[in-house]
DNA sequence: AGTGCAGATGCAATCCATTTGCAGGTAGTT
DNA sequence: AACTACCTGCAAATGGATTGCATCTGCACT
């Protein structure tokens, strides 16, 4: 990371805790920590996984902390919480533009992707039937084309 | 029910049953009965209600009966099941062809949809990145338009 | 720097959907 | 009718997530 990338992240990370206070949300050690860890995943982890990265900074954090953090956290639309199949929550950092995701079955490995045709199409639909979308969700569960496995 | 939809859906449950026995799933009362209950439902009742609906069949039919032929019939691909948000596991009859979920936040309705262009998109996109779609899973949350509710 | 207190923490207990071990029952083949 | 592999009901266990409670602590205000 470049000195103005660090620069730029601990700004946004002022902001952010900045907006939290606001909110009448402490920033304690705990949260930091999280806050952290959430900034620095490029992936998707659960809650014992980032209670496990937490520990670096906060030797002994409890799961309680960390899904009364999670919990938080996302009600102030910080992070993510995604539930895919057969796995615990899963969380990411919501700095992004909205994304959909390709879970590979076979090493639960998550990519990220957006189609603008797919979420117009979605739009229309539930209008057509007198909704509107609060949200929604889409994922992909996959494997890699036979050309790049072994056998069939 | 028409007097021919009674035969055909008998011939049909008989068909079934069939098959079930065919890969070494026993006909037992309790299952006959939730068969009967999943054949019925237009909607996607969750384990309990099952087990309410069945309990006119076979009064007594304990949870963990319903949940283990639940499994049981999910594996045979005769019905399917949904984990939306928030909610215990519902399950549906698997007769139709694929559909998406959109799903009323407000009423808990679920209204069925499929896309054939947003499928063609999803399949688009996961070949791009080298994969091949195993399944998938699209839940659009909406609630009622503005017009069709009072406040806001 | 000191104080007050709303809000946070850790722990253990609890919740809830779902699964499982076990001992007795039954479908369906022989 | 008998045999037995599969099924059932019950109660206990599981696993992810939440919560009650006593204690602690950020942080706003002196």
């Amino acid at each position: 990371m470049s000195q103005t990338d660090r620069t730029k992240t601990e700004k946004r990370a002022k902001r952010l805790t900045g907006a939290l206070r606001g909110a009448g949300v402490r920033i304690t050690r705990q949260r930091a920590a999280l806050l952290d860890v959430l900034a620095v995943a490029d992936d998707h982890p659960d809650a014992v996984e980032l209670q496990r990265r937490a520990e670096v900074e906060v030797p002994g954090i409890s799961l309680s902390t960390v899904y009364r953090t999670l919990t938080s956290l996302e009600e102030q639309g910080v992070i993510l919480r995604h539930q895919f199949e057969g796995t615990p929550a899963r969380f990411e950092h919501a700095e992004a533009e909205h994304h959909d995701h390709i879970i590979d079955i076979d090493t639960g490995e998550v990519v990220e992707f957006c189609s603008e045709r797919i979420e117009r199409l979605q739009a229309e639909i539930a209008a057509e039937l007198g909704y509107e979308i609060v949200h929604h969700r889409m994922e992909l569960y996959v494997r890699a084309k036979r050309a790049d496995r072994e056998s069939g």
